[in-house]
DNA sequence: TGACACTGCTTACCT
DNA sequence: ACAGGTAAGCAGTGTCAT
């Protein structure tokens, strides 16, 4: 029989001393299949020279070498004879190369450790979640779905599933305020999917609700829960944070209420693995867990610095959670009652947001499916040095390349001592500026790579007199102008393949090529920051330095044009260079921009970014000198970008960054200082009478570390400490809140808890002295306002000014 | 003993 | 477990004059 079919999860089991590749997913006509393959076969690559009998002949236990290939394979961009060793079980490999890499001759060993499902992917060329071919024959087994043998198998067209996705939530009893699963049961579990939603719960009351269902305990609820996904058969099983909490727990209750959980489909149960880290894996079904994705891959390019539900679900969808008091629902539930119902409605409402938000981000999740060809359920775990790895790997087919291996112990510690010098920051004069025109190289980093050919296998050869040189605090590199590198040539490729994407798309507003374009952008922007990333295959420091240096060297060379050619310039930071027109127009500086690319190798492009009314920039707390990494702009249309200063960081309070960003925008769009002055200076009055509101002066801070960690004591550790009095759990990425209150000592002695401070409790002198003054100090400096006419505020002093 | 300068640790930003 | 460059607060320490 033929079939077409979008594979969704792989395993493998091993049969008669025979591996089988398992590929589990959903047919075009809708039916979840397993379609087996029993034609592939582990193997690692030896080099060096040994004689093939004697690595035909290496066995051990119930492992041994199947037969051995000569091959021609590129070993760092040099081509090599090599042996492909094929080996009869996957868990062969690593034992018997262990003893081929001890043999007399054998040199090197590689591509043992690329785990036996993810080969035969790459192999294959077989991509997760894209339309396949297959040609074979219904057999028999013990599964829930149909088993197909497969005779042939192949990648069919770019054609991707319409996954059937269902979210999970579950709520537990927690009458202590640990996350105890040995100790207290789930009483709520909710299920959202296309057109499904269902809330299953163990103490009745009356309800209207459709979707509420009552079991009469944990065990059974359990039980259903297995049953529900069973029958609403699933591609894809979506939570937040399910990894860490939901499946763990539920596994766990399981275990205690003696209930067998089969959901896969093979009839196996819910698979937790790893204890600090956990995954939690379903065969047949993808579990997404997609707080990873978020934190991992998305988390960078969003506005909030909270990454719970609530927050990410209000930017990404503009809905948020039901406001109900989550911390009393184990008292709710022990009195019973209808007032149970309010916790169901939160719990599907948070099922609904984690639907909605991988339905929102599922085109993105698919995009880097589809670029690295690994299944869903990894990539959604994978963070950016991984996907710059797994791509390397997949090229590294099409370039004949070796997959290099990963550094021993020894070697990553050795690398972790290396340093890159990295980017030039150029000092602003501090100052408020008009008509800024703001350039910079279009992805500065990626587009040197390729076009200085930039690759691990050609640094310094020996037949290249004419390469372009670069020297460095490492010394001078250059890199072969005869063959093309395999690591340039992959970059090139992405950033012309994302051009193209990028056009396409302003032709035609398309989420998926929206999503291949970010996909690939990440991608790119990655590749600089993976070659000189410890535990990488293939770590480049010469590389890594290179590119930093070309990159000093492109900058300079902008800045010194601009010079010449008379734009004042203003500020630099990496890849872009802010000019002041002066008495030049906007064309004269589009005419210089040009100039300078007609000089640019390959790929370099210098862009116009945009012009800017009016800027600021301040100097350094510490001394005179004009402070990098912090400005603000005022564009045309009114908008204020701030970038570095207190505005922006998310742990000064409420009200020192509202007061800041209101002096910025009174300065630069407004060009009132008194009226900034006048605000602060309310502001200031408001603070010393406690009349700003408690929530507007609490301080959040990010713990790096639990509590025991610090050696210094510093407010945000002193806060953290009293939570942990309060019974609360903290560790590293708890966010801590505090207020910091009237009394003596040191600031860490008077900080107390949001809940514990009342109005009058909070000490004004410090949040003036502290929080607001600095961040408006020096934004004053540049306007020659004294700090003294913000804090005294007798009109005499005001007067006495004109 | 107190004012002050300086250092180290820490957090969070920019590209 | 992508990279380096930067500002800044607070605790702690050392210095100096008193």
């Amino acid at each position: 029989m033929n079939l077409s079919f979008y594979p969704v999860d792989i395993t493998y089991e091993v049969k008669d001393g025979k591996p089988i590749i398992k590929l589990f997913g959903r047919t075009t006509d809708g039916k979840q299949v397993c379609v087996l393959d029993d034609s592939f076969e582990p193997y690692f690559y030896v080099q060096g020279t040994v004689s093939e009998k004697k690595l035909e002949s290496v066995q051990k236990d119930e492992f041994k070498v199947v037969r051995v290939e000569k091959c021609k394979k590129n070993v760092n961009e040099k081509e090599e004879d090599l042996f492909k060793v094929i080996v009869n079980i996957p868990k062969g490999v690593p034992v018997l190369k262990e003893i081929i890499v001890d043999m007399t001759g054998v040199k090197k060993v590689y591509e043992y450790d690329i785990l036996f499902t993810r080969r035969y992917l790459l192999d294959k060329k077989i991509v997760p979640l894209t339309k396949t071919k297959v040609v074979g024959e219904k057999i028999a087994a013990n599964c829930k779905v149909d088993c197909i043998k497969a005779k042939s198998i192949k990648k069919e067209s770019d054609e991707i599933i319409e996954p059937r996705i269902v979210a999970l939530d579950i709520e537990t009893y927690n009458p202590d305020n640990s996350l105890n699963a040995k100790k207290n049961p789930i009483i709520i579990l909710g299920l959202y999917g296309d057109n499904f939603s269902r809330v299953v719960t163990w103490k009745k009351f009356k309800t209207s609700n459709k979707y509420i269902e009552f079991v009469s305990s944990e065990a059974d609820m359990l039980q259903r829960f297995a049953e529900l996904i069973t029958e609403y058969q699933p591609d894809i099983i979506t939570g937040y944070f399910t990894d860490g909490f939901d499946f763990p727990y539920i596994v766990e209750r399981a275990k205690i209420n003696k209930v067998e959980l089969d959901v896969g489909l093979d009839y196996s149960t819910i698979d937790i693995r790893g204890r600090t880290r956990k995954e939690a894996s379903i065969t047949g079904i993808a579990h997404v867990d997609i707080f990873k994705f978020i934190i991992r891959v998305i988390a960078r390019s969003l506005k909030t610095d909270q990454y719970s539900l609530n927050a990410v679900a209000n930017e990404l969808l503009g809905a948020t959670k039901h406001d109900v008091d989550i911390e009393h629902l184990f008292d709710v539930w022990d009195k019973g009652g209808k007032n149970i119902e309010q916790y169901c409605e939160y719990n599907l409402q948070d099922c609904k947001l984690t639907y909605d938000l991988t339905i929102k981000l599922l085109p993105n999740l698919i995009e880097f499916v589809r670029i690295i060809g690994l299944p869903i359920f990894d990539v959604n775990r994978m963070s950016f040095s991984t996907f710059v790895e797994w791509y390397l790997i997949k090229k590294a087919q099409e370039f004949n390349e070796i997959i290099l291996s990963k550094p021993g112990h020894n070697e990553e510690r050795e690398r972790m001592h290396d340093r890159i010098q990295g980017a030039f920051v150029y000092e602003p004069k501090p100052g408020l500026y008009e008509k800024i025109v703001v350039f910079d190289y279009r992805s500065l980093y990626p587009s040197i790579i390729a076009s200085l050919n930039i690759s691990k296998g050609l640094v310094n050869c020996k037949c290249c007199k004419k390469a372009s040189r670069i020297n460095t605090d490492r010394g001078e590199f250059w890199f072969c102008t005869k063959q093309k590198g395999f690591f340039s040539e992959i970059i090139s490729e992405l950033i012309t393949h994302r051009a193209k994407i990028k056009k396409e798309l302003k032709q035609k507003q398309n989420p998926l090529l929206a999503a291949q374009v970010e996909a690939l952008k990440v991608l790119a922007n990655s590749f600089y920051g993976y070659l000189g990333f410890a535990p990488a295959r293939w770590y480049c420091i010469e590389c890594a330095e290179s590119t930093t240096a070309w990159a000093r060297h492109y900058i300079h060379k902008a800045i010194d044009s601009a010079k010449k050619e008379g734009f004042d310039v203003l500020y630099s930071d990496t890849d872009s260079v802010f000019v002041q027109l002066g008495k030049k127009s906007k064309k004269d500086a589009l005419d210089w921009v040009k100039k300078i690319n007609d000089d640019l190798p390959g790929l370099m492009e210098l862009e116009f970014e945009g012009f800017y009314p009016a800027g600021l920039f301040v100097a350094t707390k510490a001394s005179e000198s004009g402070a990098k990494k912090k400005y603000a702009l005022l564009d045309e249309k009114k908008h204020i970008t701030i970038k570095g200063f207190e505005a922006v960081r998310r742990n000064w309070s409420i009200i020192a960054k509202e007061v800041q960003q209101e002096v910025l925008r009174l300065v630069l769009n407004e060009k009132n200082t008194e009226n900034a002055k006048k605000f602060v200076r309310e502001t200031i009055e408001d603070l010393r009478a406690n009349k700003i509101p408690v929530e507007k002066v609490v301080i959040r801070t990010e713990l790096s570390k639990t509590v025991e960690g610090y050696s210094t004591v510093s407010p945000h550790v002193a806060a953290a400490k009293r939570m942990e009095k309060d019974g609360k759990k903290v560790s590293g990425g708890t966010i801590v809140s505090y207020v910091v209150t009237k009394g003596k000592g040191k600031i860490r002695d008077k900080v107390k808890l949001p809940h514990e401070v009342k109005q009058k409790d909070y000490d004004g002198e410090y949040y003036i002295d502290h929080q607001i003054l600095p961040g408006v100090e020096r934004i004053f400096d540049v306007l020659d306002v004294h700090i003294d006419e913000l804090t005294k505020n007798t009109k005499q002093k005001t007067l006495e000014h004109f």
